[in-house]
DNA sequence: CAGTGGTTTCCTGTTT
DNA sequence: AAAACAGGAAACCACT
């Protein structure tokens, strides 16, 4: 039953380490993004922040409230059967950011236009929506007080250790040397 | 308990 | 002016 595709084989690897994974069916939904993202259990949660300091600004909170809802896919689009087999679905699982960043990437139905190839091939990306990422994120490490700017630091430190290359445009990054999983034509 | 890797948080300065 | 980029430094924390 559990067919290993290529991708699935990569996906698996990048989370055997990872606590979050059961050991039930790869289709067995974690939670989906509907879940996540429309689930009272996160929305008031998010709404009613008020002691940290990125929250404290109305416009700010407005801006995110307004980023998040305009992923609407978000909250409509929750896992379709037949992406069970598929490499979606799998950003709620990988625990280091960079593989949250490429399943992201590689899943159309979560990524809501968060994130978009710039050149598929050479593995390069841009941030569309870079308080949506961040608060994605955040989501997934249980931590509403990322931000972009902190993302983006973790997202540097990469450029050493050959994970991600600099590319000398706002937003925009690239897949290094040692980042695994992501190319087309080996998924 | 100690060490480590991978961030997270904070900060100051620069660039777009 | 606002949002990104750059990194250093230190705190954090899950894991071994």
């Amino acid at each position: 039953m559990l067919s290993l595709f290529p991708s699935e084989r990569v996906m698996l690897d990048s989370v055997t380490h990872s606590t979050f994974l059961p050991n039930t069916s790869f289709c067995d939904p974690l939670m989906s993004w509907t879940d996540l993202f429309s689930n009272e259990e996160y929305y008031p949660a998010f709404e009613h922040q008020t002691g940290y300091s990125f929250f404290t600004d109305t416009e700010e909170t407005k801006a995110a409230i307004k980023d998040y809802a305009d992923s609407n896919c978000l909250k409509t689009s929750g896992i379709k059967s037949q992406d069970c087999h598929s490499q979606s679905r799998t950003s709620l699982q990988s625990s280091h950011l960079w593989e949250f960043v490429r399943d992201l990437l590689l899943s159309p139905e979560e990524n809501c236009g968060i994130l978009e190839w710039e050149d598929r091939e050479q593995g390069i990306f841009r941030v569309v929506k870079s308080e949506a990422l961040a608060k994605m994120w955040g989501q997934r490490k249980k931590n509403d007080r990322m931000t972009y700017e902190k993302l983006s630091r973790a997202l540097r430190y990469y450029y050493k250790t050959g994970i991600l290359e600099r590319v000398d445009r706002r937003l925009v990054y690239k897949f290094g040397k040692n980042a695994h999983g992501w190319q087309e034509d080996k998924l």
